[in-house]
DNA sequence: AGTATAAACCAAAACGTTTTGGTTGTCAAT
DNA sequence: ATTGACAACCAAAACGTTTTGGTTTATACT
């Protein structure tokens, strides 16, 4: 059925040599085999057979991205978007997207080696940090091309983009404080996370630096998901001196705590004040739609993807650390009416 | 840097189809040459080459999926579902999954040969269908495995899982007349794809079981985004004599119908009733949350991935054609307080 | 002693490309 | 008639596996 470049060859009676030459348009074949050859292999439907070639060419003209998902949490709008924009920019540069997902642990730098050694992949796109992070060590140790989102609390002598999520935070601290809060509770991301780390170093140093005391009580430990910020933000609300403000690390555990606020009979933005951080497209249709703080994930997606071809291509890096300012999204959810500025 | 058989076939003093053997656990390799290769594979950090692999074994233990996306749409929501199911179910039965993207038209089916003859897959995920549907045909006709989500205008010898739109229709029929409504206006899907078809003939044949007149001047196009929902209902609220209820063929369309209801003053829910169709995650966080048909996306996506793996894996399926019964979820876009029953 | 049986091993072919390092034939310049 | 240059072509090696179809050696049975 598939045809072959022999095919070609006895049905011209060329060499497999001058067919090969010939269709990659070599200029050591005359142009009467040349078209001689295209006109039968157009006829024979031939289609170059990608595994022999790639394993001459040690390229696989693939880029690779794990996901690192616990159970079927593939479906994270963070994972979406982020795949969304690897996925684009991948197709638009003539690369294939290979995707897998694992969770973080043992077996997790296995996969990579696997892809990598196994010529599947010519690079990797990292997501999610950890502070110290494994895979970056891998791919570094190995010599592998690789762009990353995010940043490690390591040496940064690798390619990145990452969002300033102290900035961020800071944002989210002067907003809170501007409203008059001065409880206010965090529910973090999973400290290995770097992510994490910046978040809340963001809002510490928001408060400190505007005075507003900070009760390490109403600092808790979240897990990223809606059920999560749900359950944290009960046991703070129900709290003998609760919080009138919430932050939190991202915009999946903000709308689970608007969730548990409203089950109290609270009314988000007035009676309690909940930020998030991403601003997921879910984040502007949530009721009330949440002040969050902006990163463009897609965005990032298209970038990293992009530093990481050029890598794999040795073409030099325009930029090698790219580090994006967040802006504060207001919305309902702290209950000032939204000012129709732009973000900066 | 990375090892090869052969240098594992060095080391050792076998030779190379010795080490293979021993690698794959063959009755004909002692115990004793068995652990010596196995020592020596670790020691050399030995990954074997997955392209060589392929290439002899004519199996890439991959799936494609191809996703037909006009510009970056990637992002669309029930892509990202489509994605998350099939992406978790393949990564649970050990099969790769290459994602592409490639807008309908002509280059389209060239992409899915390139992939398969190229021997890049063994066998495609079809998702979004149209009547006449190349890709099914070349796949068909080429004798390759392939599963689809949706059906065909012709003859469906082929597996699918697809859900009943014309069901799921007549129940928004249903549900917008036992409100009241006597003039329903439709913003359908583009015509070629099939589920806009089976969702169009549906909202007919309800209204005409329950005896309410048609106007065909309120069944309007679409185009699936949420602009284009909100261009057309605008169109349609500006009329001398507008619609009471709008119903789309999409959730996205459905967005758009509201913001544009609400530009113009009318509240959506007692002024006008909205209805939309699938049920992505925005649904349920929309303002007002939207009255729309549950269609299990995500787990449609896992069903066609197991399909697609059995039937490369040479198993008999289970069921050849799944057609599932799609539920109304009443939310407060039509007006009526959402009763707290569970869907048929 | 000769023959069958089994255990352990291996050389070479195959998968379908690309690349290397040629060879052959023609023509023009010496 | 050589020489050199050039155009057009090709055989064989290489990429790293698996499979085919053996061979060799030891052991057990007549």
């Amino acid at each position: 059925m598939s045809s072959t470049l022999k095919d070609i060859a006895q049905r011209t009676g060329k060499s497999i040599t001058t067919v090969s030459r010939a269709l990659n348009d070599y200029d050591d074949v005359s142009p009467k085999t040349k078209a001689l050859v295209h006109r039968v292999a157009e006829e024979l439907g031939y289609t170059p057979n990608l595994l022999a070639q790639r394993l001459q060419k040690h390229r696989s003209d693939t880029v690779g991205l794990i996901l690192p998902t616990f159970g079927p949490r593939f479906s994270d709008p963070f994972f979406s978007e982020i795949l969304a924009g690897v996925g684009n920019q991948a197709a638009e540069c003539g690369y294939d997207l290979l995707v897998s997902t694992q969770a973080p642990g043992e077996k997790e730098l296995e996969v990579y080696r696997q892809k990598v050694q196994g010529r599947q992949v010519d690079g990797f796109i990292v997501v999610r940090t950890r502070c110290h992070d494994l895979r970056i060590e891998y791919l570094r140790g190995a010599g592998i091309p690789f762009a990353v989102f995010g940043r490690t609390a390591g040496k940064l002598d690798f390619p990145f983009v990452d969002e300033d999520g102290v900035y961020g935070m800071r944002l989210v601290a002067e907003h809170l404080a501007g409203l008059g809060h001065r409880r206010i509770a965090f529910i973090a991301a999973p400290p290995d996370l770097m992510f994490a780390r910046h978040r809340l170093e963001g809002l510490r140093e928001g408060l400190a630096m505007l005075g507003i005391p900070l009760d390490e009580d109403l600092m808790v430990g979240g897990d990223l998901t809606q059920k999560g910020g749900y359950e944290q933000a009960g046991r703070l609300l129900d709290r003998p001196d609760p919080p009138t403000a919430i932050a939190t690390g991202n915009d999946l555990m903000a709308l689970g705590v608007m969730s548990a606020a409203q089950e109290r009979g609270l009314v988000v933005g007035s009676d309690l004040a909940v930020t998030g951080f991403d601003d997921i497209p879910l984040a502007e249709h949530s009721h009330p739609p949440l002040t969050t703080v902006r990163q463009p994930i897609y965005q990032i997606g298209r970038q990293v993807c992009r530093m990481l071809i050029q890598l794999i291509r040795g073409e030099e890096l325009e930029q090698q650390h790219v580090i994006l300012q967040p802006s504060l999204v207001v919305r309902r959810s702290c209950g000032s009416t939204p000012p129709q500025m732009s973000p900066l």
